[in-house]
DNA sequence: ACTTTTTGCTCC
DNA sequence: GTTCCGT
DNA sequence: ACGGAACGAGCAAAAAGT
């Protein structure tokens, strides 16, 4: 537990007043950070303006810590910072957060209408041909119309009314755009005769609602600030980070926590983690300081003596350090900045040599790695040897740190052809040069063997790296319930390339736009810097325990430290080391392998190379098994033991405790020691989509299944431990405990007196419990996330059971779902509202299970599930993960939502889609304003052909400025605007009301716009011009006629809408 | 203080 | 979440 | 059929911006 969580403005002397984290020291006084202090010179230190007491409790923290408030003095820490006395009282009182955040988010800062709800209808004229450059503080109003009870499914109202006055940004690409803006839309659009039968609106409703519209049209006019956003305009918004591991990790019980992180002894490890804290706290030697140059090598010889050793999870509390390593970092920097200058003409030299690998340009290039590798459309992979050699290290490598690797190779020898020694650390580049390889080759096998390579060297060279080497290939850093996160992301991954590159943000922006790929970006310009000091090779531990670390690291200004820690770390790679870095920061390593293929590499490595053989013979007896078997029996072998990995893996989602297993035991021992355990949350059965009833009957012709409802809600894993603690889990493996304490309390009265273990599979929904009926996901996903209270939980949530996995010590992952479901009527007790077993049918009869699923929909459920009971029914996840089959109305060729949308905008494409447009701003019309409002984004649906035809055929309407006739939010800037030619045919689940999107805006809400859910592309309707795109008033209609919203508005008497409610 | 931006192995 | 693609 | 990788909406939380 970190103080990291307390943080405050403070009041600089003389100064801007800046944010930091705000600490004790020992004479009681707030303090700041040594390195923070650093940086402002103790003589302009202030008092504290605003401070925030991250999610916990106020007013005895007021009371505990009677200095931690506004107006105190800031002074310099006297005798160290007293972070642990802070720490503990956070950790204690987990609940009476009185948290301050209320404030209603209204984010919606729309580029062209200010929503104002006065009733101020007068001053706005006709803006639109005013449209004078920028603003127009135009106080618009669009008043809501209270047609229906608007309060929609009970979304909460904001509240704020916030004037609207946004004043608008002038940039300096107004002036062009004026000249599209100019363009009265009205002559263009005048004539226009939105007919067209929509397909399920109803068309010709709109006209007549011409008395609305009118009020709507000179009563609301929408002040049209063009505050375009200049991409130029403070991209580099400075960095932010989202918090990390520590604070989700906070908000479970420390017994809880206990319980889950199995692999860790987290005794022995808090041990460590205090003591080295104490010795830090205090004195904290100027000599450590020492300015260093070479960081990462530091650090990790650091971390070696304290943390990832022996699988212990490195605490989190390593504040002091961190911020030593900073100092040390930053003048690294400078140093870096200086030499990159002249460099950067170099650098655009060798950029173009990238080729990108993109939809239609196949670049044919032989794997350097793999002889008579598959061709696949590669990345492109400059020189990286060229330049880099040029740069060879000043400082020499470790014994055995070879710079070529090649897991790729034929006959591969797990010890000769290791690019490191026994009992040395995995050198990075290894993996790097590893995932360059997979990354090469698109043959899944081929894949799965050049990792298995890789994994035998590792495991039999140096096993302590074999769970941190999986964790890397994977981008993880714990298991998920862990919560662990990063907290970095694009944004903040830019500014540290650009900052250990000595290049701008802006060019690192275009390149990476250019690259399609971020990671590309990092490698290309880091190969042609040439460093002075050579830092010392990157290990996989020095790696991960940095990720780790950044990780670990929250409070205010812990953004800029993540970057600086991250620059340090870039500026050591060496090769492609810099690509796979910053994809791993991304977390998406997008090298065509992932965890399945990964389990499969471990069950093949372990095969070939057993990890439990005796080590301490050299060289061990058993490197290659595999030698004497047959193609045939190899294969088979290698499923065999996939299979066990993989159900280990599937029951037990800990690579710590599935590594440590296999090192131990090997793959035999893996049933016994990675088995299901409350506490530890299982992968959840997937389903697969169908198209129809018919698809459902043929898929599971002859054999006996059941249809439930479908609940649009989340998963939700409960989970009930011997000692009477109660988990829950997501989809994802994340602990979702302190959501809901609510099913917490009251699950007792859910469960009959034998049951002393369980795991439940639900789906937890929203419930209105006046109306006793579902109420929608947008709903039940404005609850709080973490450390919900109880007393103040607006939401109420049922409930619904549909699957027992574990019950009373025993796994039932291999009884069939007859057994299981019957095990789970007879030990739960249902209760009305709170808890429910889902709505089922057994049936085979095609008519049945068509009207169940009319029903299931009537009924605000999303269609239905349909699940094998006895045959193929079990829960063995290894087999195969997708065995429930989903049935949707909008799956069905003839039903669901669908529209026909105008497209506006387009978004570059990354990865595979490089060179093409990634996605699509779709617009309705709206004829009586005649403008188009975005309604959503779209990604998918489309084939790569048919993308790349879009990519073309919208090139020549590709225009400089959005048209003043297009109602967007700048947060949805697309990279290119269109003209609007195009109508595409539309699919979606749903309709919502958004906070962005500005599709018949005041129709169905008072301010928010309407977007679609799951929205996918049909087809291309060139039979349709732009007029007769679905208009917003259609849209509007399709929002309403839903059931959930129609259900919720119906016999909704009272409650009366919010709308005149100011 | 209040508002905006960024993030999330997102919850869907 | 949906969809498409290569194996 | 599988695994992987493109892409969607939208929320709360965290941290930065003003
Ligand atoms: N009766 C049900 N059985 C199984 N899953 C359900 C059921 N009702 C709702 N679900 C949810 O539907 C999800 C699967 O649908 P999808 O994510 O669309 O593939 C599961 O993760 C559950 O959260």
């Amino acid at each position: 537990m970190k103080s990291a969580s307390l943080w405050g403005r403070i009041n600089c002397k003389g100064q801007h007043h800046f944010n930091s984290n705000l600490y004790l020291d020992y004479c009681g006084n707030v303090a700041l950070s040594s390195r923070r202090l650093g940086k402002i010179p103790e003589v302009n230190l202030g008092v504290i303006l605003y401070r925030n007491y991250s999610s916990k409790n106020k007013s005895l923290l007021k009371q505990k810590f009677p200095k931690m408030k506004k107006g105190s003095k800031v002074v310099a820490a006297a005798g160290g910072l007293h972070q642990t006395k802070i720490g503990n009282f956070f950790k204690r009182d987990a609940n009476g957060s009185s948290e301050a955040g209320e404030m209603e988010s209204s984010k919606k800062k729309l580029a062209v209408s200010s929503p104002k709800k006065e009733k101020a209808t007068n001053s706005s004229e006709a803006d639109e041909e005013m449209e004078s450059p920028k603003e127009k503080l135009a106080v618009s109003s669009p008043k809501k119309e209270k047609t229906n009870g608007s309060s929609e499914a009970g979304v909460k109202e904001s509240p704020k009314k916030k004037l609207a006055v946004s004043s608008p940004k002038k940039e300096k690409a107004t002036s062009s755009s004026e000249a599209g803006e100019m363009e009265s839309p009205k002559k263009k659009l005048a004539v226009s005769s939105p007919k067209k039968e929509k397909t399920n609106g109803s068309s010709e409703a709109r006209e007549m609602e011409s008395p609305k519209k009118k009020l709507t049209g000179s009563s609301a006019k929408k002040d049209k600030k063009e505050e375009r956003e200049l991409q130029s305009k403070q991209s580099d918004s400075k960095d932010k980070n989202g918090k990390a591991g520590s604070s989700k990790a906070r908000s479970s019980t420390g017994k809880k926590r206990r319980s889950e992180s199995t692999s860790s002894d987290d005794g022995d490890n808090q041990e460590k983690a205090a003591s080295k804290k104490s010795s830090k706290s205090n004195g904290k030697p100027e000599a450590k300081r020492q300015r260093r140059r070479i960081v990462v090598e530091d650090s990790s010889s650091e971390e070696e003596v304290a943390s990832e050793e022996d699988f212990k999870v490195k605490s989190e509390a390593e504040d002091e350090e961190s911020e030593e390593d900073e100092s040390g970092e930053e003048l690294e920097e400078e140093e870096e900045e200086e030499e990159a200058e002249d460099e950067e003409a170099v650098e655009e030299e060798i950029k173009p040599k990238r080729k990108s690998k993109a939809i239609g340009k196949k670049v044919e290039v032989k794997s350097k790695n793999t002889k008579q590798a598959t061709t696949k459309t590669i990345p492109e992979k400059t020189g990286n040897k060229a330049p880099a050699q040029g740069s060879k290290p000043a400082v020499p490598p470790p014994k055995g740190w070879k710079p070529d690797y090649n897991p790729a190779k034929n006959k591969y020898h797990p010890i000769d052809d290791a690019s490191w020694e026994k009992d040395q650390r995995v050198p990075y580049l290894a993996l790097a040069k590893t995932l360059e390889a997979i990354e090469a080759t698109s043959s899944r096998l081929k894949n799965m063997e050049i990792l298995a390579n890789f994994f035998r060297s590792v495991l039999i060279l140096s096993p302590d790296d074999l769970r941190l080497s999986v964790y890397l290939c994977l981008n993880k850093l714990a298991p998920a319930y862990e919560g662990v996160e990063l907290g970095v992301a694009e944004t903040n991954v830019m500014k540290a390339i650009a900052q250990a590159t000595g290049r701008s943000l802006d060019k690192i922006k275009s390149d990476a736009a250019a690259a399609g790929d971020l990671g590309i970006v990092a490698e290309s310009s880091r190969s042609t810097q040439k460093t002075l000091f050579q830092p010392q090779p990157l290990t996989v531990q020095a790696v991960f325990n940095k990720l780790k670390e950044v990780a670990g690291m929250t409070g205010s200004a812990s953004h800029a430290k993540k970057i600086s820690m991250i620059t340090s770390l870039l500026v050591a790679c060496k090769y492609s080391e810099a690509r796979y870095l910053a994809r791993s920061l991304l977390g998406k390593l997008r090298i065509g392998l992932a965890e399945q293929s990964l389990l499969q590499a471990i069950a093949q490595a372990c095969f070939l190379t057993p990890p439990e053989q005796d080590r301490s013979e050299w060289p061990p007896k058993k490197l290659d098994c595999g030698k004497k078997c047959s193609a045939e029996t190899l294969k088979a072998k290698f499923e065999e033991e996939a299979y066990k990995v993989k159900s280990a893996f599937c029951e037990c989602p800990n690579y710590d405790i599935l590594v440590k297993a296999l090192l131990e035991v090997g793959t035999d021992g893996l049933r016994e020691k990675c088995k299901l355990t409350p506490g530890i949350p299982p992968r959840p059965m997937l389903a697969q989509p169908t198209k129809g009833v018919a698809d459902v009957l043929e898929r599971f012709d002859g054999i006996k299944f059941t249809c439930e409802y479908k609940y649009d809600g989340e998963r939700a894993q409960i989970h009930l431990l011997e000692d009477g603690s109660i988990n829950i889990y997501s989809r994802n493996q994340e602990n979702n405990t302190s959501k809901y304490p609510d099913i917490i309390s009251r699950f007792s009265k859910c469960i009959k007196g034998d049951v002393k273990s369980c795991i439940l599979d639900t789906e937890a929904v929203a419930w209105d419990i006046e109306k006793e009926q579902i109420l929608p996901f947008q709903v039940l996903s404005t609850r709080k996330r973490k450390d919900a209270d109880e007393a103040e939980i607006k939401v109420q949530v049922c409930i619904f059971a549909f699957d027992l996995i574990y019950l009373n010590g025993e796994s039932l992952i291999k009884k069939p779902l007859i057994e299981r479901r019957e095990l789970l009527r007879e030990h739960f007790q249902a209760v009305t509202g709170e808890f429910v077993f889902a709505t089922s049918v057994d049936t085979d009869s095609m008519e049945e299970v068509q009207e169940f699923l009319e029903e299931s929909v009537k009924g605000n459920c999303e269609g239905l599930m349909v699940k094998t009971l006895d045959a193929k029914a079990s829960y063995e996840l290894a087999k195969r993960s997708q065995k429930w089959l989903k049935l949707k109305k909008d799956y069905l060729d003839s039903g669901g939502d669908s529209l026909d949308l105008v497209v506006i905008g387009g978004f570059n494409g990354r990865g595979k889609r490089t060179g093409t447009y990634g996605g699509f701003l779709l617009a309705c019309y709206d004829p009586d304003e005649e403008v188009y409002q975005t309604i959503c984004k779209l990604g998918t649906g489309f084939s790569d052909e048919q993308l790349l035809k879009h990519t073309e055929s919208l090139k020549p309407h590709i225009i400089p400025n959005p048209k003043s006739y297009y109602r967007f939010n700048t947060q949805l800037t697309p990279d290119h605007w269109f003209d609007a030619v195009e109508v595409w045919e539309v699919k979606c689940a749903d309709l919502s009301l958004s906070p962005v999107h500005t599709a018949a805006e005041g129709m169905a809400d008072p301010q928010r716009g309407i977007s679609l859910r799951f929205p996918r592309f049909m087809r291309l309707r060139d039979d349709k011009k732009i007029e007769d795109a679905t208009t917003a008033s259609q849209v509007a209609d399709m929002y309403k006629s839903q059931e959930v919203v129609k259900n919720s508005t119906n016999n909704k008497k009272g409650i009366d809408d919010d709308d005149d409610f100011y």
